[in-house]
DNA sequence: GCCAACGTTGGC
DNA sequence: GCCAACGTTGGC
């Protein structure tokens, strides 16, 4: 089993969001990088920690856990989409998606100030200057660490 | 294949 | 809103 964490707008799509559908496809990814990680990388029961991005406060507000391998991306086919690729056609699809299940809702947002203190968490590619990668893989140690700090 | 221009991400 | 960093596009 893996872990993830994978970044979300929670204007967008939030853990409120996800407790309330309760399964969702992981739909809109448009990076190479991250969609390998999805294609290639995420098995059925891998645990995500899901980070509100581009937000008032910052930072992992709680746990989804990997329900289905990937499967193309239904939004690049839809014209209507905002995510819509007009490159991408049903037998060569370019975009792929895991559908994910909610876990929990932390009861506080462990945020990434907090993150930043944690020197064992320096590695996490979410701290790196410039990176900007909407999924990203999580040593046991990372995931345990965040675990720890929501208390 | 190079690279300039442009678009996006995401913290601050 | 700013801006650094990075990814993508497209002309050549």
């Amino acid at each position: 089993m893996k872990y993830w964490l994978m970044k979300s707008e929670p204007d967008v799509f939030s853990i409120d969001t996800l407790k309330t559908k309760k399964i969702s496809g992981w739909d809109g990814v448009r990076n190479y990088q991250a969609r390998n990680y999805m294609r290639d990388d995420m098995n059925i029961g891998d645990l995500i920690l899901f980070y509100h991005s581009s937000c008032e406060v910052p930072g992992v507000a709680g746990l989804a856990r990997v329900r289905k391998t990937s499967h193309p991306d239904p939004s690049q086919f839809d014209a209507k989409s905002e995510y819509f690729d007009p490159k991408a056609t049903q037998q060569t699809p370019r975009w792929f998606m895991v559908e994910v299940e909610f876990v929990e809702k932390f009861d506080h947002v462990i945020t990434l100030a907090t993150i930043k203190n944690e020197k064992v968490l320096a590695n996490m590619p979410l701290v790196q200057k410039g990176s900007r990668l909407s999924i990203n893989p999580v040593t046991e140690k990372e995931y345990k660490t965040i675990i720890a700090l929501k208390g």
